[in-house]
DNA sequence: AATGAATGAGGGTTCATTCAT
DNA sequence: GATGAATGAACCCTCATTCAT
């Protein structure tokens, strides 16, 4: 890569970067192009030039979340751990990403794309089930559906709720808690 | 109150019914103060005389929901039921109120008012498990905190999924699943 | 209409005629929207509230012409005149509305809205070529299409060339020399 | 020329040849500098620097179309055959040249260059017309100017209507009608 | 000499809000 | 008190043009 192209490649990925914080503080909807291009030290056109729309920026960011989340939890399926370690894993990498890009559970019954990043999650965690199920570490009287919902539930959770996220980075009985309730509900172990 | 009175609150009324309808229909930030005009049949400078500005506008929106809640849980923590009852109940109550204003969980980082309706739906929740905990319905080994979140979680993953909420009321199955989770988590009964 | 609408037709009709100037002077596509505004003195959105798109602006220019012609040739193919006269009764219409609008005769082959003015015109010469041929003031040996197109390239050369339409009306010789080769040709009366 | 200069011309020619595949399907206001660019396998910045402005490749286009009508043109005025088989000709080169380019007749009134094209066509019309009235085969009772204005007209027309020259050509009776419209105009050989 | 990248100026359009009546 | 009309500011996007390499 030569000169040219690092200078695009700088300026596409300050772009990029600029979107990211600023798509992640305040969603994309609230964002202008124009405030993009200023956090960006580059002209709105430059964007254009780049990206091709704003939509496609948004695109890009989310499919940049997805492809994050994706390598993180790829790896976290083949620990040779226990069961619920890698669950901790999951969440703990669903949290770190979740903090970083401040996701939007986006609504359903827009016109927008398909929320990629929830099926995405989703596609992983049914994965996740399946194992938990013939390992017999999950609950076999479930249907896979309602297992999934719970844990769309969860997942969800604390993607939408940053000050928990907060409280759980500092506070381990917290954190702790959340994943025994996960586990054992709120009657407890028996 | 005399004519002149009436025919203004009915005005106000009006506009706090057609912005009800719209607001929970697509999103408050997608319906335009002239979308809500037309279509209640008023002047958009009537909207401004009622309310001040369109964010006013959306408070009351947003309290009317509250308020609304608020009442049906009122109600439903007096039940002379079971606890588990009760607790159907209250998610029963949220789940039609969730459909019914469509509820956005409002994201942090922006200038907006604080989350109120999460606010009050706490509020009441906190009250219920400190009840569920003395008569012991509820694990006593987890902190409030962590049942709250816990609680949270199930709350707003019913509001943010209508989907799920589609196929619960279609398949008793699925909610009894996702009850039965909520109660014994993924581990299941012992 | 009270004062209230007389102002915005006030507006409405202000912008109406900015539009009108700068479109016959700069052609549709060469003037901005702000242009119109600057000129009409009034704001951008304004001209949205009362036209709803510039393509509707543009629309309205364009039916405006069409019934302006209209109505003039209506009133000459009543006339109870010789064939001749009633030609160049139409002729001057033409040319004094084509002053007027500097009308631009559109391109087919664009996605464009068809041409409803030179439709229109050609309508009214269909009109006044069967009732020349009926009444023997034109040539029977040709079809009704090849007529047409002659005097539509008649009337689009007068629409186009803006300096003959001048010369025209200063010199009545030339005003009569095409008058009288449209009707008897380079070859001259026999 | 060495290898250098060669490929400058080379990619002049491109240019050239690309903006007039463009300019004539779509006019030169709806092609942009980067469509050309993209057509012609050259950066947009190669188009400045062999052409200046986009305004000066506009001009370029034009020219090139001048000089091929006038080449046309003079070689049919030189023609040993009648005038009406010369005018047929002319008439016929004119068709081509028109659907060729698409030229587009000019509007005054904007900074545009004047209209070097139909100037040009003119011009070698207006030598014609000397020659046709010195050999009687054109009236001499009218002015030049206005045998000048109906011939443009007739050029104009052609130019304008490629729905007409489209029939001409698929229908010789149409093609004859209007030549002898021309010639004889609408009231027919006496 | 050619290019990839960047840009300023301007395009059409929307919207929350104000103001004269 | 209600309204019709008007508006400024912002939004997304395009394009002719320039400049460092």
């Amino acid at each position: 890569m030569d000169g040219f192209e690092r200078r695009k490649e700088q300026s596409k990925e300050d772009i990029r970067r600029a979107a990211e914080e600023l798509f992640s503080k305040f969603g994309a909807d609230k964002v202008s192009v124009n405030d993009i291009a200023r956090k960006a030290g580059v002209s709105q056109a430059t964007i254009y030039n780049n990206f091709g729309s704003k939509d496609e920026l948004v695109h890009d960011y989310r499919k940049s979340i997805v492809s994050n989340i994706s390598g993180r939890f790829r790896e976290i399926l083949v620990w040779k751990k226990s069961y619920l370690e890698k669950f901790q894993g999951l969440l703990q990498s669903w949290i770190d990403v979740t903090d970083r890009y401040n996701i939007e559970i986006e609504r359903s019954g827009t016109k927008q794309s398909p929320d990629t990043i929830g099926q995405e999650i989703e596609n992983s965690f049914r994965e996740f089930i399946k194992e938990g199920k013939e390992q017999g570490n999950l609950r076999t009287d479930l249907s896979e559906e309602a297992l999934t919902a719970y844990i769309k539930f969860f997942q969800q959770g604390i993607a939408n709720n940053p000050e928990i996220r907060d409280r759980m980075r500092r506070d381990e009985k917290l954190s702790n808690g959340l994943l025994s309730l996960f586990i054992y509900g709120i009657r407890g172990q028996s």
